[in-house]
DNA sequence: ATTGTTTCCGTATGGCCTACGGAAATGGGG
DNA sequence: CCCCATTTCCGTAGGCCATACGGAAACAAT
């Protein structure tokens, strides 16, 4: 499988599950022995321990010691049980709206990020037909305000919007990978580019690659605190420029 | 399974597959029936076809009339496997020298973006720990030289390296997802969204949603063409604001 | 106790990766 | 011409996965 997708089923009942629509009580028959919340609950705690390729149906029955095929009552199968779990974690951003309209995109950036390092299965989740569901709903109305605030006219808003949050959930998934395949591997980042040391040694070619060659020597790789933080810096400088760009624009 | 991984194997044997190092000519033995070009070639064709998901091992063995297990003489595994897919297909960028900085690292953008568009299955290879081939080594190369001759200091060029090659993968495939979703579910985006119209009509809340209420009524989501362009639309506005910033970020 | 309703879940189908080990092909030396 | 080291080919098997189907089990009301 490639990554894992959702938003196939049917609107309507994915759209009622996200939003928690009271499926009207049911006086009569068998007692449920799950929740939907239950599930979605286990499914999350599975994918954090032990990624998303773990979370299957089999693996989150058993977490709470249901058959399999129980699962398939209360949700419609696992693309759907993927949209909950991400609006689920997407809510946990809790975004306050304090500052200028610039430190609320930060927060809003920075707030979104964590809840990718909380959850570094979300790197896996396609954020193109997303859950629409009060965690993304919450978050898209948060970035629109801010930016509408900032005096951008409305149809620059939404252009700047798209570009806003392709940049913050692409540095979000990207930075979280690394400790994902960490996990994943058992191999940390840097021992996977220290594993890679032949590449200096035996294949990389001066004359093909003089601007690397150039600031190699310059000393412009010669990095302070672990890749992670050096990763991290690079996104927090792109989100500035962003920003400054989209500030220098107006005027 | 979450998104493909790769990079996991010996790095010795990858590396020399990847440059492809002659593996000393045997004299003695069986003749192979098939090649490690054959092998990639076929797999990116089954990957272009029907998807990363369908380019299992017994998939691409049948595409060649073997045995699926023959593979593996030639090719440690499946991820070092998509390895190879991943570098050769970002080999057909192609990338000519000619212009100012910034019409290099947009032209940059554009035939990595075509990359994706021929091969949308790129969007499920994780881009944090690479191959460390000739496709990827020569693209890093190209956009570090424009961003040096920008007179960037080195140390802020590759930081500024980091958050445009995040950008550009992200945008990429941010782009090709929705085709990707399109093929795979047999339902384009625009679809897709207005099967949605059931949200709008019975959960959006517009005393919840303020802003967004304003910008519709505004017109701000009124859209010319399809879904897809405004999307891209919104990241090449992306990305000419985040060298804005950075150029700016110079003086 | 019967009936209607709802939930639980065992089984079965058809897919995946890849470890293992034997069969088949090949060229050189006797 | 036969033998044999060497290399490649590949069948089998084990252990995963999602989910369609249909019957068993639990419960409330009659």
């Amino acid at each position: 499988m490639a990554s894992e997708r959702s938003g196939g089923g049917d609107p309507v009942r994915t759209l009622a599950l996200l939003w928690r629509t009271p499926p009207e009580p049911k006086p009569v028959g068998r007692k449920p022995k799950v929740s939907v919340d239950q599930i979605v609950t286990a499914a999350i705690a599975v994918a954090d321990r032990e990624g998303l390729g773990a979370m299957s149906m089999a693996r989150v029955a058993q977490e709470l010691t249901v058959g399999t095929m129980s699962l398939y009552t209360h949700v419609p199968g696992k693309g759907e049980l993927i949209d909950l779990m991400a609006d689920t974690v997407l809510q946990e951003r809790a975004l306050s709206s304090d500052g200028t309209w610039r430190e609320r995109v930060k927060h809003y950036a920075d707030r979104t990020r964590a809840v990718y390092q909380a959850h570094p299965w979300m790197r896996d989740v396609s954020m193109v037909r997303p859950p629409l569901g009060p965690g993304l709903m919450d978050g898209q109305e948060f970035v629109l305000a801010a930016l509408a605030d900032s005096g951008l006219e409305p149809r620059l808003v939404t252009v700047a919007h798209v570009a806003i949050e392709g940049f913050v959930h692409g540095a979000a998934a990207s930075e979280v990978d690394d400790q994902q395949l960490a996990e994943k591997t058992g191999e940390s980042g840097d021992s996977w580019w220290g594993a890679r040391q032949v590449f200096w040694d035996d294949y990389f070619d001066v004359e093909r690659y003089p601007t690397m060659t150039t600031l190699w020597n310059a000393g412009a790789y010669e990095i302070e605190g672990a890749l992670a933080d050096h990763v991290r810096t690079s996104f927090d400088y792109g989100l500035e420029k962003l920003l400054d760009g989209i500030e220098g624009g107006m005027r």
